[in-house]
DNA sequence: GTCTATATCGCGATAGAC
DNA sequence: GTCTATCGCGATATAGAC
């Protein structure tokens, strides 16, 4: 997908965006100085403004870059519109999947988190970044959901888009519980029992090739 | 319920408070600078701290002010144990009604959306201030859905406390998305459609001394 | 083109004068 | 109760060495 970095720049700045995804998810943003970033990567903090224009810049392209990885897994068509589509059901499998591997990465889900809410104003460097993804994953989720409702027996009497919006909704709103007390709430039992209520069971593990035991 | 300042240090404190209420609410917690609140009190950031401690307690403060408003209202037996309770149709109702109202609060409703992303950190210092309040309102709401589905004809199978963690992850996950784009969701009509799917229909207004047309 | 050193700024916080 | 002065810290910007 990406290709291979030749010049010594091109690695500099792959090991930099490498460092500042590693910080930023262990402590957020505005916690995160590029003092830091720059040392983690080996250079100093002025050497790393030589590759990306400010902090904002890095932090976009650190976002980008991940959710491409995300998106293209869920959503295979977004990047390679030729690109062989999973059926329905295992498209939604992977959504409460990612549920479940993001309780593995509360560095990088709270950097999420934080951002999401950041960015709200219209003048923070993410703010335009994150319009664009929830409009898209409200589209995509509720396409998703469209196709499942209309295939189950019976089909389910629910207004697709009304639901992309309320599991989108579910899904920030756990990781804020989440991560404030990790205990306190199972993610992925919450997202199997409101997809249940919608008369969407989903499996635990995956029928093709799917390990059993985690 | 707050008695009327009397000292001109109250006085001063109190116009503290505001300001700090309205900038956080505006920018954040670490976007403001005590120079910033104390200019806007009309006094400089060395005569705001000989109020406050410090950044964090002033924020804790306006926290804690604010949040006592709504909690008192949604429960009153919280802050007075011997107050009169509304019947749990009512208390929902008043739930969904907040929603309504915090539509109209921007300022506020984003600066609870950081704060408690920011606040994920145990080292934040309103961190422990969110956990409590969560696990507060996850107890609060879970006792008002159980009452809630035992009455409900026919009664509703559903763990009210799973759905109390879902209620209140929608209702954080629904500001996130409206507070990036307040066209693109209806924070209310989700909320009354989620309990709508939990056969909890609301109405649209109190009937008691309630407006019908608001 | 790649990086370091240096300078300036604003922050939270403290000490002590008035 | 409020101020001025000051500290140490980190973010950002520029000049110029390699």
């Amino acid at each position: 997908m990406s290709k291979e970095p030749r010049t010594k720049g091109e690695r500099t700045r792959a090991r930099i965006l490498d460092s500042a995804a590693e910080l930023f998810s262990r402590s957020g943003f505005n916690a995160v100085s590029l003092r830091e970033i720059a040392a983690c990567a080996g250079l100093t903090h002025a050497g790393l403004l030589h590759h990306f224009p400010g902090k904002e810049q890095l932090l976009l392209e650190v976002l980008s870059r991940r959710d491409e990885t995300d998106a293209a897994w869920l959503f295979p068509r977004i990047l390679e519109p030729a690109a062989p589509e999973p059926p329905p059901a295992e498209r939604l499998r992977r959504v409460v999947e990612l549920v479940g591997r993001n309780s593995r990465t509360p560095g990088l889900v709270g950097l999420y988190a934080k951002l999401s809410a950041e960015a709200s104003g219209p003048d923070h460097p993410a703010h335009h970044y994150f319009v664009e993804r929830y409009r898209r994953l409200r589209a995509e989720l509720g396409a998703l959901l469209g196709a499942l409702f209309a295939a189950a027996d019976p089909p389910v009497r629910a207004e697709p888009q009304a639901v992309a919006v309320q599991l989108l909704a579910l899904l920030d709103g756990l990781q804020t519980q989440w991560l404030l007390e990790p205990g306190a709430v199972s993610m992925e039992d919450s997202v199997r029992d409101f997809l249940g209520r919608y008369g969407l069971p989903v499996e635990r593990e995956t029928a093709r090739g799917g390990r059993l035991t985690g």
